[in-house]
DNA sequence: TCCTATGATTGTGT
DNA sequence: ACACAATCATAGGA
């Protein structure tokens, strides 16, 4: 059955029983009754077919029928009777279709969107949502270039959000009164209650919050594309800069017995690396696993870089005892500030050389007073008592370096009494380093050389 | 393209 | 909170 037969059918069964219409006017019963007037039936049908017909007509044709309609003697009663079953309907649909409650899916947009800085007050949300994020992924709260970069893609995004918004709800605007004026004009010639009007607005705005959502929906991906771009670390890893990679080394090899930075340290090696201290931490819970795990696969690496300081130890020993001689108020680090490059060692022999000379006090690059001032030197410094100002802290960290190449230096070991091969320092049989805290022991003078502390004495 | 190195994250234990 | 161990994901070299 089609549309219009569906329509004929329902005034003549439901609106034409006898009901009393508008203006005092009696439409007749439906079929068949006695006295029926033909020709108002007739007239009934002609109205709704030209009615349904309307849209078929072309624009000229429907005008001039419209008006036809409008003025057609019947057209109260039939508007009334209209208007009478569009209320039923209307009634069953509005029925069916409640006030929406609120969409979760929305809020979560809506939220998510809030606490990315996207929607809301302009400023702040953004910036904090990156600090979060940052927090979240390290805590490089110093990486200014990216957040400024990601800050920036972040506010792209907020403004095309807040156009789109803009457009949607503009359009949704201008839609919405096409259509009410439409229908407000069309319920001259058809039964359109406020109520519909209302109704069809309610469709139009759901249907646009639907577009909204969208809108939102895509926002949030794009938030989280860049979020993962620009703050997920794992996604942009940049190796650390060669010479950063060198410094880490440096300490981690001159600290092999403890090779846990202090946050001091930390920092201060952060500052020296242009990394965080996040990341300083990071890559020394690295390098101890995985120097520990494969402890052959850095032992040249070990050996570089053990020698590297020991030389820049040998320099700072040799100015300390210098220091202690002349007893010069100069600063006491001064031995600290040379360089390696200074002292390029191309080979395990030129460093198995180079510490045997230092050693023996024989003449070579470094001049020094004599072996014995050297021990005492050693001795001092390695014990905890050694309190003296007369050459900086981080001198431990150098004699651990001395020892450690000292105790690979197989020719030097046999000639200190039979040291073993180098093993790795403060490692013991657990696996794990020497507790952190336990100072080093101190050398007695009658151990001689061949006791270097070593940390493998586990 | 594969493999290794490496920075970061995650889960767990202390 | 920190360290460790396992793992992920990417960089970079062969």
């Amino acid at each position: 059955m089609d549309e219009q037969a569906r329509i004929m059918q329902a005034l003549g069964g439901v609106s034409l029983a006898g009901h009393s219409i508008q203006g005092g006017m009696a439409l007749p019963p439906p079929h068949g009754h006695d006295g029926i007037d033909d020709g108002r039936k007739q007239d009934i049908g002609d109205i709704l077919h030209q009615i349904m017909t309307i849209t078929d007509q072309s624009l000229d044709e429907a005008q001039a029928k419209k008006h036809g309609l409008n003025c057609h003697r019947m057209k109260p009663a039939l508007f009334s009777v209209l208007c009478e079953i569009k209320e039923k309907t209307g009634l069953s649909i509005r029925g069916a279709q409640e006030e929406d409650p609120p969409d979760p899916q929305l809020m979560r947009l809506d939220n998510m969107l809030l606490a990315e800085g996207v929607s809301g007050p302009e400023k702040g949300g953004g910036s904090a949502a990156a600090a979060a994020a940052a927090a979240a992924s390290g805590g490089a709260s110093d990486n200014s270039i990216e957040h400024s970069d990601y800050r920036a893609k972040l506010t792209q995004i907020r403004q095309i959000y807040h156009t789109e918004l803009e457009k949607y709800e503009q359009a949704c605007n201008e839609f919405t009164t096409h259509v009410m004026n439409l229908l407000r004009e069309q319920s001259r010639t058809r039964p359109i209650s406020p109520k519909e009007i209302e109704r069809m607005v309610g469709i139009i705005h759901r249907k646009f919050s639907s577009i909204q959502m969208q809108l939102k929906q895509s926002t949030c991906e794009a938030v989280m594309i860049l979020r993962s771009r620009f703050l997920d670390a794992r996604r942009k890893r940049r190796n650390f800069s060669k010479q950063a990679t060198e410094i880490l080394n440096e300490y981690f090899y001159s600290h092999l017995s403890n090779p846990y930075p202090s946050e001091e340290a930390k920092e201060e090696l952060a500052k020296k690396c242009s990394i965080t201290v996040s990341q300083v931490s990071n890559w020394f819970g690295n390098k101890r696993i995985r120097y520990k795990k494969n402890i052959g696969k850095f032992q040249e690496e070990a050996n570089l870089y053990a020698a590297k300081t020991a030389v820049t130890a040998a320099h700072a020993v040799a100015a300390a005892v210098q220091n202690s001689q002349t007893n010069s108020p100069t600063t006491p680090n001064s031995g600290f500030q040379m360089k390696d490059e200074e002292f390029q060692l191309d080979s395990a022999e030129s460093k198995n050389t180079l510490l045997t000379n230092m050693f023996t006090g024989s003449s070579g690059s470094f001049n020094l007073p004599n072996s014995g001032d050297m021990f005492l030197s050693m001795q001092s410094l390695n014990g905890d008592s050694y309190q003296g100002a007369q050459v900086g802290a981080n001198v431990q960290s150098q004699v651990d370096t001395l020892r450690h190449v000292i105790s690979q230096t197989a020719g030097y070991s046999e000639a200190l009494g039979g040291n073993t091969m180098y093993s790795p320092h403060g490692l013991n049989a657990n696996g794990g380093w020497h507790d952190t805290t336990t100072p080093s022991a101190v050398i007695s003078p009658t151990e001689g050389p061949g006791s270097v502390h070593s940390d493998t004495s586990n």
